[in-house]
DNA sequence: TGACCGATTGACTGGTCAGTCAACCGGGAC
DNA sequence: GTCCCGGTTGACTGACCAGTCAATCGGTCA
């Protein structure tokens, strides 16, 4: 009676799998056996925990996603000047993709900018995370660390935007990505956004 | 015989077709029949132009990278300072959406950031902007109007990565997209990759 | 006039899957 | 032992749609 069977190992074992396998294949071309399979489960079970393929990637980005907005707010009501807490989300970001880059692919590829199917779905989620940026970097200008003439939604666009760049330049093999480019990334981009490119 | 019959006129209107319902309902979804359908054509004819409805995108996308292609290339060799080159390349993207924004959604959304699908079919064309830019950056390094420390690749993408997630914004809403915003954008980036976010 | 040929039509086919469902399994309760 | 029930299985079905193809149209040329 101590541990009951495995009722919840079952739905995480398909849920792992499906990372791997979306991110394999892609959402659209991944049929439900493949993460079925993948999963060393019969396809019928997969429609007892879930109720449809969708579901498993919402569940998926709903998981994660959560949690880069709980880390952007936690980052905002700290005692920090504005520039280190956009370091922190950022680092936040990177360090996501470093620790799980299947995960980040499956929701950068097929959610956050796949706004057509399932962006859709998450907008709401999504904009609430780009509205965070916007208002650490508001605050920023409100105590003078910012310049006030920037729009705050448009720089949080270019600063999140850039971030989820660089993502995609990893997961598409674009640029570097060993271990001291993900440790450089971080400063980079926070350098590039908050000093800028011409020299000071 | 003056004029032909209409032998371009009919892959045209298939095409203009194609970017209304692609843009309407993303690519996946959208069935062979709709595109005839809006193009006020058979069914048959769209197989007569193009070999697949993947073909049609691959036109689509094609027939507008080149152009951005051109642009980039055409900006670098321009003699301006490395900040007025990002300028243009800047201003040509923008105002490619401000001119056919659902071109420019179809593009982003289905290609660009479908790396899966069919950016990996064009992987090799996407990365030849992204090279181009950092060329640009990489000789406003060498000429000492840019600053040396940070990696031209890097750069590029997130100089890219944060036009792109401003036409994002506009294409689903996330930020307002009137005529002045369009013509402080193109500002806003440059200010902010150039300068920075922090005063001067 | 009639032969020719590319443009155009749309019914049809073959294959693919998402989701359903009836049956089966195994462990706990009594 | 028997009942019960949630977990588990996988064969099956119904719908959907990309791509094919044989037939038709209409303009040109001799």
């Amino acid at each position: 009676m101590a541990s009951k069977a495995p009722p919840i190992d079952k739905r995480r074992q398909i849920l792992d799998a499906a990372i791997r396998v979306f991110a394999r294949q892609g959402f659209h071309s991944t049929r439900v056996s493949d993460i079925a399979d993948e999963a060393g489960v019969a396809y019928g079970l997969v429609y007892h925990y879930f109720k449809s393929k969708e579901e498993v990637l919402n569940e998926l980005f709903t998981e994660r996603w959560s949690l880069l907005l709980a880390a952007i707010d936690e980052a905002d009501s700290a005692d920090l000047p504005p520039r280190a807490k956009l370091e922190t989300v950022a680092g936040f970001i990177i360090e996501s993709y470093r620790h799980d880059p299947e995960l980040m692919k499956v929701i950068i590829v097929e959610v956050t900018r796949a706004a057509n199917s399932f962006g859709q779905t998450h907008l709401r989620e999504i904009r609430r995370a780009y509205d965070s940026i916007a208002r650490i970097v508001a605050e920023g200008q409100e105590s003078g660390a910012f310049r006030s003439d920037i729009d705050p939604a448009f720089a949080s666009m270019s600063f999140y935007g850039a971030i989820e760049q660089l993502l995609s330049g990893w997961i598409f093999d674009l640029i570097p990505a060993s271990d001291s480019d993900f440790a450089k990334a971080k400063d980079f981009v926070v350098a590039t956004i908050c000093d800028g490119l011409e020299p000071r």
